[in-house]
Formats: structure tokens, C-alpha cells, sequence
DNA sequence: ATAAAGTATGGAGTATACTCCACAGTCAAG
DNA sequence: CTTGACTGTGGAGTATACTCCATACTTTAT
């Protein structure tokens, strides 16, 4: 597909996918057309946008993602070491949430300081 | 205290607790000495710049943690609106937390059919 | 008296991740 | 055959958040 199909389907701007394509972030093929040349993605890239985008919610860098993604598909890893990746990956995610719950009843304690300060005035 | 009592306290570089000042996300006050000035922070700073690094791991940018901080201590918002803002941040909280135990069964499923595979294999 | 350590200031530089623009070729519709 | 929508390229610009450097003043230890 063009990359404004892709777009549409992934909701990334043209202007991203172009940007993660020149960082080596997305391949494509091409599509010659008299003297000119079209991108042509893989439907395969609507996923991998989608991996994109989880994982910088997680906050990797579009650098780490690549390398990634890159040692995922490129045969040098091997099942053991996908399944340890993938365990590394769930207990950061699991420390994220940690974080997030500490901040929240951090929150939480602010909210009952103030509705106690609102019932004493 | 001086810039680098709070840097050792609160693990903050000098460099970006003086970046910090300049957008106006610390305030200081000054202690004159000869010639010179020096930033003199308060001992709420140490506790300012906690607040701060929790609201970076939530996502938000230094302006918006800016804002509302501001808001919060120059009287503009009632006790009901800071309740009412506490709840929303919490919200938005168990939203991330949601999102990332999506990602996180993601990473599960995708580990299942790894272990799968090998097993066939 | 001197050197080391800490501080302030102004400004340059870096890293990340886009976002926008001008120019130009291609193609389908009217 | 013109117009509009889509595409590519190169490069400039933006926003965020630092990080580093040179210069210079102050204090403290030796």
C-alpha cells in the first residue's frame, strides 16, 4: 500500500511514517511509475506501527525500538532470548505500574489532607 | 540552601535545577554576598521538585506541571476544584495503568505462542 | 598567598521526535 | 487538457528538556 493508505489505517501522519522511514525505523519497497517512484509498504507495517506505538507508551526511544525490532526479526536471537526479552519487557511493566500506584495513593493522601482541612474550616 | 545542597538532596543536576529556575518552574530567593548573589531555595523546593519528577513520569511536560502547580498555590482554585483535579489525575492514572496491562498481554500472548512454536518444534 | 571547591550568568550545543514547506511528477475526473 | 489529490525529496523549523562551556566571584583549607 501507499503511504496514504497507511496513514489512514494507522492514523500516524504521512509525515511520521516518512520520518520513521528515513531513521530506518519502517522499510519499504518501490513502485516505479514512469520516471517516478512510490513507497510501497508491506500490510506487515500496520503492525509493526502498532508495536511502534506500545512501545513508546512505555517509553522507549524510537532508537531502542528499532534495535529492537531489528534484533527480533533478523535471526539473532534465539527463542530462549525472544521468551527473556519479552519477560524483561513484563516486569517493567510491572514496575511502571508500581509507579503509577505510589503516585496515585500519593494523590489519594493529598485529596483526604484537603476534604479534612475543608470539614475543620 | 544553596543549588548544591538541593542537587545532593534531591539527585537533580545543578545544571537542570538552574534550567528549572529559568522557566520559572523554581522560584529562589537571594543571598547577597560581596559582590555576588547566590539562589538561596527554601526547604518546599526539596519537595517541589518531587512533585515534579512524579508529574514527568505521568507524561505531562514541564509547562503544564508549571501551570499546575501555580494554580494550585496562588489561590485561583477552590478546595472542591483541587479535588476535583486530584480525581482527574487518578483518572488518567488508571487509564495508563489500563493501557499498560493491554501491552502487557500483549507481550503474554506474544511470549505463549513463542513457547508454542518451540514446543512443536 | 594560593589553590580547590562552589556558585552565577550567558549562551552555545545536543538529543529526540516530529512538522512544515516548496517544488515537482503522476493520475483520475470532468 | 486542466484541476485536484496524491506522492517524493530536501531541507528548514519547532518543541521539549536538558547539558556543557567559558568566565568570574567567594569561601575555605593549606
Amino acid at each position: 500500500m501507499l503511504i496514504g493508505e497507511l496513514s489512514l489505517e494507522t492514523g500516524i501522519s504521512k509525515d511520521t511514517i516518512r520520518f520513521y522511514e528515513k531513521i530506518g525505523l519502517l522499510s519499504a519497497g518501490e513502485r516505479r511509475v514512469g520516471s517516478r517512484t512510490y513507497k510501497e509498504f508491506s500490510d506487515q507495517t500496520v503492525n509493526r506501527l502498532g508495536l511502534i506505538q506500545k512501545a513508546k507508551r512505555l517509553g522507549f526511544t524510537l532508537n531502542e525500538i528499532r534495535q529492537t525490532l531489528d534484533s527480533w526479526t533478523d535471526g539473532s536471537l534465539a527463542t530462549d532470548e525472544k521468551v527473556a526479552l519479552l519477560e524483561e519487557k513484563m516486569t517493567e511493566i510491572d514496575s511502571q505500574i508500581e509507579e503509577l500506584r505510589n503516585i496515585k495513593s500519593y494523590l489519594s493522601s493529598k485529596k483526604a489532607f484537603l476534604l479534612k482541612s475543608e470539614q475543620s474550616a
